[in-house]
DNA sequence: AAGTGGTCTAGACCACTGC
DNA sequence: CAGTGGTCTAGACCACTTA
């Protein structure tokens, strides 16, 4: 699998804004500089850095140049980016997660999960409760259906890592994108269970649709946390 | 301002994907076939599409063609896209929304809120409560902090509408991105005093940065709603 | 093998900024 | 005016999918 030249200069020059080569608030060389510095056309150059503008690491500015953008609402450290397929294990760390499998069985969705992954309620698909543990605390109680025709062979040792994982490095398969609905809730008999939280407090729900790059649907899940445990995070750049 | 090609596309192809000339999980015409039907070149398609599958709209799945993305998690009504610079008054459409202004006074902002609006101490914000009413239903209390310096004259019929616009028609400067930070919490006193809701209650609450295009921060503003009352929704499309 | 979308180029021209 | 980023083109070539 070949990187893409584009790709290959956005990550350059993203550990240069992240090592500080190109500082915060400051002028980054311009597009032609680059240009010839990685010896590719000025649009490839440009191309990167549209992909970098968009996570809201630099902005550009017609006539004057690109800057880098301090970054002003910093994450917490157990805040999730809403903007991320690499899962919690890989944005926490795989020693500081584990899970707890509390439900795994196939069944026959509700007509109300087959909607929301595109399927009949014939097709199989997989029941899955896992409680997220970071450093030995109850953290996300995860609720997921996923099509078996997808992942067919899901083995137990990845539900308890990380699906995306496996779905990502072992079958190949590349994410397209996911639609989130974020909300607020009272926590329910679950949560008590499992998040060792008291009944009637707030929790942050995420509910989601996930397809691949093959465009089938691939996951429909709620994760429930604590409200006081985590924030999920949103960079929306304007246009494209 | 004259309106870009790759921009008229995109707005005539989601025309056609939301009246249904395009319809859910069926092919595109190609890239091909669309380049000379508007008589441009392929890559400028390309960049349209592009647009589009960012928005969620569209996926394309090289070798195949391009799909229209069934859109399967539905938002309410009242739900807002956490990818959307047009504000409220735009989404809900103004018969509907009402704004009582609470607070509207100048300050020089403390050391939190200048660091978030990247200014200094001594550089005025306006600190600006608002109650944003739906069809006469108490829905979001806003509180927001704004550089005097970008908007020195705020019309106070503005605040009563949309700040967004006047920003955008009036002054005519264009927004660049946001941060937003997502998360749960109890209701507090002033919840209570202006969301006609009761103490200890989940509320949902989006902490935001918004820059121009020019690099500049025009916003720093905490919004909360009673927890049953709205969703954020997020489109997270991967790769660029 | 044919057809799709994706990458990349060199270069023309435009729009915006500051001097 | 010079210098920046943005748009757009024609066309070469690659990668992927289906047959």
């Amino acid at each position: 699998m070949k990187e893409k030249k584009y790709q290959l200069i956005a990550n350059e020059i993203k550990k240069r804004i992240l090592n500080e080569t190109y500082k915060a608030n400051e002028l980054m060389p311009e597009q032609g500089k680059l240009a010839k510095e990685f010896g590719v056309s000025k649009i490839t150059i440009k191309k990167a850095l549209d992909g970098l503008a968009r996570a809201g690491l630099i902005y550009k500015k017609s006539g004057l140049g690109t800057y880098v953008l301090g970054q002003t609402l910093k994450m917490g450290k157990l805040d999730s980016p809403a903007n991320a397929f690499d899962g919690l294990y890989h944005q926490q760390g795989k020693e500081h997660i584990k899970s707890k499998v509390i439900l795994f069985e196939p069944e026959f969705p509700s007509a109300h999960v087959a909607q929301k992954l595109n399927i009949t309620t014939t097709e199989l698909v997989y029941n899955i409760k896992r409680l997220r543990i970071i450093d030995g605390m109850p953290f996300i109680l995860e609720h997921t259906y996923m099509p078996v025709s997808i992942v067919p062979k899901l083995p137990l040792e990845s539900i308890k890592s990380s699906i995306y994982s496996y779905i990502h490095d072992e079958l190949n398969l590349k994410f397209g994108g996911a639609f989130r609905k974020i909300h607020s809730d009272w926590s329910n008999q679950d949560d008590v269970k499992y998040l060792e939280t008291n009944l009637k407090v707030p929790m942050l729900e995420v509910e989601q649709v996930v397809w691949l790059a093959n465009g089938k649907y691939v996951e429909y899940s709620k994760s429930r946390n604590v409200f006081n445990t985590r924030a999920i995070t949103v960079v929306d750049i304007n246009n494209f």
